[in-house]
DNA sequence: CTCTTTACATACATTCATGTATGGATAATG
DNA sequence: CATTATCCATACATGAATGTATGTAAAGAG
């Protein structure tokens, strides 16, 4: 039993490996720490050696994996000028792809969405999802403003709804795949209605009948 | 201290007010029955008199509100032969009004939604609102099918595509508005995003420009 | 007016999870 | 090669939450 650093850092891998298939299984709060130590295949000591509890094993795990809405800013930085909205939907597509064919970030984001109760412990954790969600929201909105100054959108929208129900969209569509995978595929059905919503959003019919 | 069967029921529904206000403000895992207990101005006693555990005290308290699902599947068993996607969007946004007045069913849902994590234990919660989703989606495939038929919808979608499309949209909405009431009102800017999406949905240019 | 049942409060036993303290074996360091 | 720091297992102490058992005062039934 000889332990070197990168043996450590394996194990420490290992902790958190087992952090987020317990908590995907059995939900963050029941998970106890010698659930986790176990599904790990060490003891309690592993994990307070690596973590100072649960909080900071969650938030490790967290920061681990990446968050959609970063994946998706990180996207938009470098777009280039191009029709605003077929590239909001290509960059949501393109993240649902991603996700898709992860298995450790589809389980983390579950966990974040579905297994996990936030209280005033998980406030680092919850600040950082909005943080990303906040810094987000200025992205599109600065492409649905494009769209809405092009008269790129349909009248029914102003720019703001238009950003506002897209993320309500996307949102929906992925917590409803994250809930019953087996019933909804997220690159085809999913990327789907974002395209016809991106779709319908764009199909003015100001620029035919300007004012019937 | 006598207590007739009515101060035993009041006491009964006063527990279960403590535990909709202990559960949205610390989540289920957190809150024990002690603290829901002296929340209520009782103690544990009469908690397990009432309730067989927590898991039995949190269905009761799921079973004393409507699900949004099961008042919607309400509304449109008695609507009449109208516009199909106008019927929608009027069911969906008079649900909207209601639960935005109605403190104790939005932190109801509040916890179902955020406050919550469905384990093992929570299958019966699950389940029921599975059952109410799926009656529900029966209702709303119905009403999208008939658009579909009358070419009431936008050659983009399916009627299949809008139904998985608004239903996801209402659900983005909804919950934005629980995470963030502060920043989105509900009755307006929530209902506004629904209709817009019913407009767009139903400004089929097929119409009018047949086969161009 | 008894007697039983209801509707709790109180007290107790037990389990479970946490945090910490300690020990030990090896790796890293000089 | 001696020393120290790392990495982890084991053991212990503690508190929190649960479930149950018991007590009890009043209500309801006859």
């Amino acid at each position: 039993m000889r332990k070197t650093r990168a043996d450590a850092e394996r194990t420490r891998d290992q902790i958190l490996d087992a952090a987020e298939m317990t908590f995907f299984e059995r939900g963050v709060a029941r998970s106890s720490l010698d659930d986790i130590a176990r599904a790990a295949g060490v003891t309690r000591g592993a994990v307070y050696w690596h973590f100072a509890n649960k909080v900071e094993l969650f938030l490790a795990m967290q920061d681990r994996a990446w968050l959609p809405q970063e994946d998706l800013c990180e996207q938009l930085a470098d777009t280039p000028e191009r029709d605003p909205l077929t590239t909001v939907a290509d960059v949501v597509c393109d993240m649902f792809r991603r996700i898709a064919t992860d298995e450790s970030q589809k389980r983390v984001l579950a966990i974040l969405l579905l297994r996990c109760e936030y209280t005033d412990e998980m406030a680092d954790a919850l600040r950082r999802r909005k943080d990303a969600d906040c810094s987000l929201d200025a992205r599109f909105g600065a492409l649905f403003a494009a769209a809405g100054d092009r008269g790129l959108l349909h009248p029914a929208f102003t720019p703001a709804l238009a950003q506002g129900a897209f993320r309500a969209l996307v949102f929906g569509v992925f917590r409803r795949w994250l809930e019953a995978p087996e019933e909804m595929d997220l690159t085809t059905q999913g990327c789907a209605m974002v395209r016809a919503f991106i779709q319908v959003l764009g199909d003015a019919p100001s620029l035919k009948a300007a004012s019937a």
